[in-house]
DNA sequence: CTGAATATTTACAAAAGCGTAAATTGCTTA
DNA sequence: TAAGCAATTTACGCTTTTGTAAATATTCAG
């Protein structure tokens, strides 16, 4: 059975291994910052998955998870993810809050549990920030998702997501009006600067580039006319 | 911020009270049976707690926990006991298996979490066991319940929870047929050996006095003739 | 290709939690 | 009251996870 410790340690590597520019592989520095710790003990850590067969790892090398590291950090992700819906949507805990108790509850040992969950929330996708949830074989669907500041003068969009899950990002997107699944039209961008005005039920607000980058977004089609409107 | 450790110890000591004939205290050797460690391990632990403030304890005395101890052990059977509800009455768990993943949930530390689970629940007085939930404020419902092996013949009346909490004996429990909320009728009483016989849906069934201790029951009371039967 | 900056590792050390074995205390009983 | 026994405590040691400081390897710039 695994520690916290060690599973923090199996997130870390695969969520280097994603951001990472395709190279799968980290180096123990990275990986101590990552986790807020030493190098020196993220050394001693890496040595030790390495001896229970979850991390590669070679002396002055990168390292990088096993097949059996990799199903066990994915493991992880599923429950973070899974357990964010569930305080978002069940509870009604705001966008920003369910980050630092998931960290919590994704620790908790029991695959009925996860299982039972996934049920209960009715096998959903994507977690409240727009994140792929890994379904119960560790299967992630990674469609390329697109954010904001990609979408063209008039295009209209509903907010799939957020890339920056600090609170601070997370309590701005709020008051710009936004949130999952909120509808938003861009009205303008301003050539000399890239300022990007938005549109949210009425109201106009500008947003930076920047802001944008970190806002997932969907098209909207407009198939069916439509579409029942809730409220 | 208290450990794992430190918390079982604080429910322990609490369980050791309830359980007790009144004193409240418990010596060292009854602690660290309580938690399966080892009589110089349960020592040190409650030298540390008593530098916290959390415990009463003298060499060679009876330890007992004080109003700030008491106060966060309660706050953990609270968590412990709105866990095992949401298991069971949201997630379908059985009987038998919530409170293994309750020991484990009731250290997250998230005191949002804990009032939107209890919302969530209905703000349920009792858990799958029948044990009271003590409230947000730390008040416990200290009904003296009444146990199967008190009813007479011909008494009707339902489950409303179980003392022994060991797989063994839920499961036993549900071969009989009883569940919690369950209606049932005893039929007979042997005078030799004290048997009881009951019916639970038509089906007659005996059971010892030993196990008839340990379901608690709820006498059935004939208001307003009937009631809606869910299946 | 060499020297300096950077990354990585080793060699301690500390705190938490647990165990073993050997005192020590206190209670009971003869 | 004194012995004996159970309860409790002390003294050490082990493992995990973390840190600091110093050594060592690698890499990159000139």
């Amino acid at each position: 059975m695994l520690s916290f410790t060690e599973e923090n340690y199996l997130k870390a590597l695969l969520k280097l291994a994603w951001e990472g520019d395709g190279s799968e592989e980290a180096g123990t520095n990275d990986i101590a910052r990552e986790l807020n710790v030493k190098p020196a003990t993220a050394n001693d850590m890496l040595k030790k998955l390495k001896e229970k067969k979850l991390v590669s790892y070679k002396r002055y090398g990168k390292s990088s998870l096993t097949a059996a590291g990799r199903r066990l950090g994915i493991e992880i992700v599923r429950k973070h993810r899974l357990w964010e819906t569930f305080l978002f949507e069940k509870l009604g805990f705001s966008w920003d809050e369910v980050h630092e108790v998931a960290e919590q509850l994704e620790h908790i040992k029991s695959a009925k549990l996860v299982n039972k969950l996934d049920q209960f929330l009715g096998y959903p996708a994507v977690d409240p920030h727009g994140d792929a949830i890994p379904n119960a074989k560790g299967e992630i669907n990674l469609q390329q998702r697109k954010t904001l500041a990609e979408q063209a003068v008039g295009m209209r969009c509903t907010v799939a997501g957020v890339k920056d899950n600090t609170a601070a990002f997370l309590q701005y997107v709020d008051k710009v009006g936004l949130a999952i699944n909120q509808q938003l039209t861009v009205t303008s961008v301003q050539p000399y600067d890239g300022l990007i005005e938005i549109e949210v039920d009425g109201k106009r607000s500008s947003v930076s580039p920047q802001f944008a980058e970190n806002i997932i977004v969907q098209p909207l089609v407009n198939k069916a006319a439509g579409g029942r409107s809730k409220k």
